[in-house]
DNA sequence: CAGAATAATTGCAACGTTGCAATACAAATT
DNA sequence: AATTTGTATTGCAACGTTGCAATTATTCTG
């Protein structure tokens, strides 16, 4: 009786750290120390219970784990209110997901409500240790939620950049190539009196544009105006009558860009509405995610952002940042992709 | 010496049970129990622990709980990889997120990367018991998640129905009241040949939606068929290039139902590519789940599917299954919301 | 072959929580 | 004052893991 509930204790239920241990022998620390790679094991120990281990599909509980070490196995990614791009979250989601895959990380995502992201999901997420590094998307230049993970030394990335002198990681794509090669394109096209619309003026990225765009503008010494962003930041029917009223207006740019897929296609349908066809009247370049405006449009040019990739990217840049590297190690842009048609 | 160690421990920290248990001077099986509600407490105590707890700041530790209790406080969310309609993650996870608002939930995505979910994913987590419970999308007649998760007993809602004798929890679109809709509104029109185009022949909603296309088609007595599935799967320059062949057609139908808003738009942007005018030659309706069809094209019917609201409805139905209740009783319909212009 | 040096393994405590059995307390009954 | 009855509170063990100090096994040295 005493033998049997020595040698098999409990048959059923998950296998644990002292499941190999019974099974090999061997104490519940020299197990835990050998799965984790204990330099100082036997090489013949190692083996055992890496075999046991194996024979029983031993999955360190997260709990235990998470109790003793402090360590979430989590990634947490915040994810805006109100994105302007098409199939934003799950191209990051399948992004992050890719990146993760085969490593311990879980994905937690938390929405956020408001248009512009609070503080308060960040705010909770570092005072309940609820993951091991955060991803935040649309960075404003002094983002208080930069800030605050800085102050905590908490690992982090922005998909986006700050105007914070503290380095730290990030992604971004890269809006002055972008903006650069929109206003090549329209100038290679003859056009010289355009217009840029764009919504979001919270974040940096809306800097970085219309800066591009005005310095490139002055350049090639043509005209450049920006659009006021409260039209472009409102309903699409809005905008889509304001395409019809451009169409019709007596004078108007010969070169729209467009910061934003959702409101590339409002609109684009408005100045059709309007009587207007691209390459005729006037030349439109918008950034794309996703390949709805080409199908539809196949006279507009875009430039594509690759969430996906930025999705991928920002992950494998976060955990390296959760390992301890530096921050102004983990800093890259990605190229957008141009597509003339 | 002793003294300050006993009364002040460690002012540094996150506040724990202990935290309160040392500013009460009560055990922490008492703190414990009372901020638990325990009705064998004397009033004045668990208003004494209710206060410090609310001083202090007490947020019950994650690992602490889950590995005493094995209650993961988190809701996993099984993200299909090709999604047919426009930002339904987005959508998903906002109404998620909305009910799970100020409870003690969270939510992890777990991207599925191949077209068809496979049963991996819900494995891993009825294996690890890494969450509370199961969102899955897409579902299928004969599911094999579906099996999985009922023979393991373990909580889940499906967005969509399946086959299975033993009742499960879903909450789904009403593709038959879709179809109902959509055929009637044609009808209204004067339309008599129906083409009905869909993607997705795997899932339980193309074997509904077809079904009840083929029984109105048959009882209004005019002619109807299916489109072969593999084009409407197809890239959407395919189905595009589709849209163009069939405007110059010597026969066509003057009525198209869609089921997905992506391929709504590629098969109209071929279609008025090949000359034809929606509302003209043939009237056209499709499934919606953001504005920007309308926006395009305002001469097409849609149906809406609320997607936002099919998130919050699957977490309300969830969360009341891990409490225990009886799957018969969880389940519901998204109603269709038609938008005739 | 004793003793030192090194290699390999282990016991213990702790992370924060909860359920249960046990205890302490107060009031009521002998 | 001793016993009974509740009522209110508490100690203990356990969930699975890991870091450290301590122990045991092995090899080396003189």
């Amino acid at each position: 009786m005493r033998d049997a509930k020595k040698t098999e204790k409990k048959p059923k239920g998950r296998a644990t750290l002292r499941t190999i241990a019974e099974l090999t022998g061997l104490s519940l620390s020299t197990v835990s120390l050998s799965l984790r790679g204990g330099a100082s094991l036997k090489e013949e120990t190692r083996r055992k219970v890496a075999e046991a281990a194996r024979a029983v599909g031993y999955v360190p509980d997260r709990a235990g784990v998470r109790l003793r070490t402090g360590k979430t196995n989590v990634i947490a990614l915040v994810l805006d209110g109100a994105p302007d791009s098409i199939d934003f979250a799950q191209n990051m989601i399948q992004g992050v997901g890719h990146a993760i895959r085969g490593t311990r990380y879980h994905l937690t995502v938390t929405p956020e409500f408001e248009r512009t992201a609070s503080v308060e999901s960040i705010r909770y997420i570092l005072d309940n240790r609820t993951a091991d590094g955060v991803i935040i998307t649309h960075t404003a230049p002094r983002d208080p939620r930069v800030q605050l993970m800085m102050d905590a030394d908490f690992p982090f990335v922005c998909h986006g950049r700050t105007e914070f002198f503290t380095p730290h990681a990030y992604h971004d794509f890269h809006s002055e190539a972008f903006a650069r090669l929109a206003v090549e394109r329209l100038l290679s096209k003859g056009r010289h009196d355009l217009l840029l619309t764009i919504g979001d003026d919270s974040t940096t990225n809306y800097h970085n544009i219309v800066t591009t765009f005005k310095g490139e503008v002055a350049r090639a010494g043509i005209s450049g105006t920006v659009m006021d962003t409260s039209v472009a930041r409102g309903r699409s029917s809005e905008l889509r009558k304001f395409g019809i009223d451009l169409a019709t207006a007596p004078q108007r740019p010969d070169g729209i860009i467009c910061d934003s897929e959702t409101r590339a296609i409002a609109l684009i349908s408005g100045l059709y509405e309007g009587g207007l066809r691209i390459g005729r009247e006037l030349d439109l370049i918008s950034k794309q995610t996703t390949d709805i405006l080409p199908t539809v449009f196949p006279d507009v040019d875009s430039i594509e952002e690759d969430v996906y990739f930025a999705g991928k990217e920002l992950t494998r840049l976060l955990l390296r940042r959760i390992e301890g590297e530096a921050p102004e190690t983990l800093q890259t842009l990605g190229e957008p992709i141009p597509h003339w048609h």
